[in-house]
RNA sequence: GUCCCCAUCGUCUAGUCAGGUCCAGGACACCGGCCUUUCACGCCGGCGACACCGGUUCAAAUCCGGUUGGGGACGCCA
């Protein structure tokens, strides 16, 4: 079925910006968050549009009033915003041009390219049934397509409720179009049933409204799930009935989960939406980073890039044909989501520079009571120091309130490790810890140098390992059992704070 | 069930169109080592895949056919 030839490192159909400008959009439906999975499919329209000047559309398809809310619209656009997914034009609601959608199917009607269908859902119903009870494929039978004008009229005038079916050319061949992911796709006219363009009560369906809205937004390339792959040859009769010329379709592979099942809001819940990931402490570049990269590649072995950088990569024939997963298990200790999602995190909170850094985790601290005006003001230099000496082993911004807690507040738990091991084990330390303490204390100043040389010295002097008293030290003010080296924290953090909280050393013993 | 799509390490993937440079490369995860007051970073090393069967060819991850497996779509939802 697909043309090899069609997809590959070379250039696919996906250019041809020379004859317009180039137009995509995203058609969320507002029931229920932004989920990963349409996050993506926005990221690559947006990558498509920056990367060739072209436009985005947000088009918020909310037809199906029932299950549409301004809620759910709400919180789209605010994932949209915080992931930094721009657009061009929009929102534009795809009940508003509810008149179009009919007037097109009244056009189809009209060329003959559709037609009444008076077939009630019962007796539709029925005929699936037994389809399905003798394993047979169901189709619709056609029963209404060839009914006079006569019969029409009969019928309308005693009342029957009709929708509006697409007349498929019954003809020998197939209908087909050059996919710029997949490749020749193609479909046989007599595997198409009449599908249903408008509901008995007047009111047109998707796959009519989506190409009427496509076509009025002058969409260039429909960049979409491949769920929507089936449907495409239908939409390519809508298009060529109505005389319009055809958009490129690049359709990108889907995101499971484990289990190898679409991910859904339904079924996968919060740890899907956009908005959890903004709560659990991510930076939007990363996610949209780690996001790209489920079902794209530039080709070589960049994985980490910039905004500039992406756009410039970004290419349709890097989209890859299979499925990716979603690498997340649930209940994991150590990975609250897909491992490589938290490693990018990682990577950008170590090395995006403090500036950029520090607002973000200030909004962190103050959701934690945390924050301090002053660090903004005449502590902004130490503030900045302290993000510098901790991030480089924290994975999200959420550790800076948690596992950092220490660093902007006086009461902070001690990690049960850290304490049993680095301190309890150590009755010792008990008298130890506030003499260091009294040593520090009559420093003239603490700093890193004094640190170490009265440390080593003092540990010397007492027979034990440095290690000993360094790393009591540190549970006992970072609350942790790893962090950044004693001796700079010491400086850092101060010495009256130091000698606080190694004094505080034997009421853990009782 | 029918139609469509897909198939390389546990996961994300490069390589497939233009067969040889691939006893298959990178990243994450995992394991070991170095560094170190701890942990992390970093560096070094390890584990680990072309689903299967045929065919074409001097040569196949790559081309062809089939099998199996997986996914998607089969609504008067979007």
């Amino acid at each position: 079925m697909r043309c090899r030839s069609a997809r590959g490192r070379t250039p696919r159909k996906e250019g041809d910006t020379h004859m317009s400008e180039v137009r995509v959009r995203f058609p969320p439906s507002p029931t229920g968050y932004l989920h990963i999975g349409g996050a993506r499919t926005a990221l690559y329209n947006w990558l498509f549009a920056k990367k060739h000047g072209g436009k985005l559309v947000l088009r918020i398809e909310d037809t199906d009033a029932e299950r549409s809310t301004q809620e759910s619209i709400q919180g789209i656009i605010d994932g949209l915003n915080w992931l930094g997914i721009t657009w061009d034009e929009g929102p534009y609601f795809q009940s508003e041009h509810a008149a179009e959608h009919v007037a097109a199917a009244n056009q189809l009607l009209a060329s003959g390219h559709a037609y009444k269908c008076f077939c009630t859902k019962e007796e539709l119903d029925a005929k699936r049934e037994k389809a399905q009870a003798n394993k047979e494929d169901y189709k619709y039978d056609g029963t209404c397509r060839n009914l006079t004008p006569e019969e029409v009229a009969a019928k309308e005038a005693q009342g029957l409720p009709a929708v509006i079916r697409f007349k498929v050319p019954r003809i020998e061949g197939k209908v087909g179009f050059d996919d710029a992911v997949y490749g020749r796709v193609e479909r046989a006219y007599a595997d198409i049933e009449d599908f249903v363009v408008v509901r008995s009560n007047g009111l047109p369906l998707y796959l009519l409204c989506n190409v009427v809205d496509d076509i009025r937004d002058r969409i260039t390339h429909v960049i979409r799930g491949q769920d929507g792959l089936v449907n495409t040859p239908r939409q390519i009769l809508i298009y060529q009935a109505l005389g319009a010329t055809l958009p490129t379709f690049a359709h990108m592979p889907l995101t499971l989960d484990l289990n190898k099942a679409k991910i859904s809001k339904r079924s996968h819940g919060e740890i899907v939406a956009v908005q959890f990931y903004r709560d659990h402490g991510f930076l939007p570049w990363a996610l949209a980073n780690f996001l790209v990269l489920l079902g794209w590649s530039p080709g070589d072995d960049r994985e980490i890039f910039s905004r500039e950088e992406l756009i410039e990569a970004f290419s349709l024939s890097g989209i890859t044909r299979s499925n990716s997963i979603f690498n997340y298990r649930k209940d994991d200790p150590k990975f609250f989501t897909d491992p490589k999602a938290l490693n990018i995190n990682a990577h950008y909170l170590r090395s995006l520079p403090i500036e950029e850094i520090a607002p973000l985790v200030q909004k962190e601290l103050e959701k934690a009571g945390l924050w301090d005006a002053a660090y903004a003001g005449e502590q902004k230099a130490w503030f900045l120091q302290t993000l510098t000496l901790i991030r480089e082993r924290f994975h999200t911004l959420t550790d800076f309130a948690t596992l950092g807690r220490a660093y902007f507040a006086d009461d902070f738990p001690i990690d049960e490790q850290a304490l049993t091991k680095n301190v309890l084990k150590h009755p010792e330390l008990k008298e130890l810890l506030p003499e260091l303490a009294d040593q520090f204390a009559a420093l003239p100043e603490l700093t890193a140098a004094e640190a170490e040389r009265v440390a080593r010295e003092f540990a010397e002097a007492k027979g034990v390992k440095p290690g000993l008293p360094i790393n009591a030290a540190r549970a006992l003010i970072t609350g942790q059992i790893k962090g950044p080296s004693m001796f700079e924290l010491f400086e850092h953090l101060g010495k009256e704070r130091v000698v606080k909280r190694l004094r505080r050393v034997a009421q853990y013993f009782n």
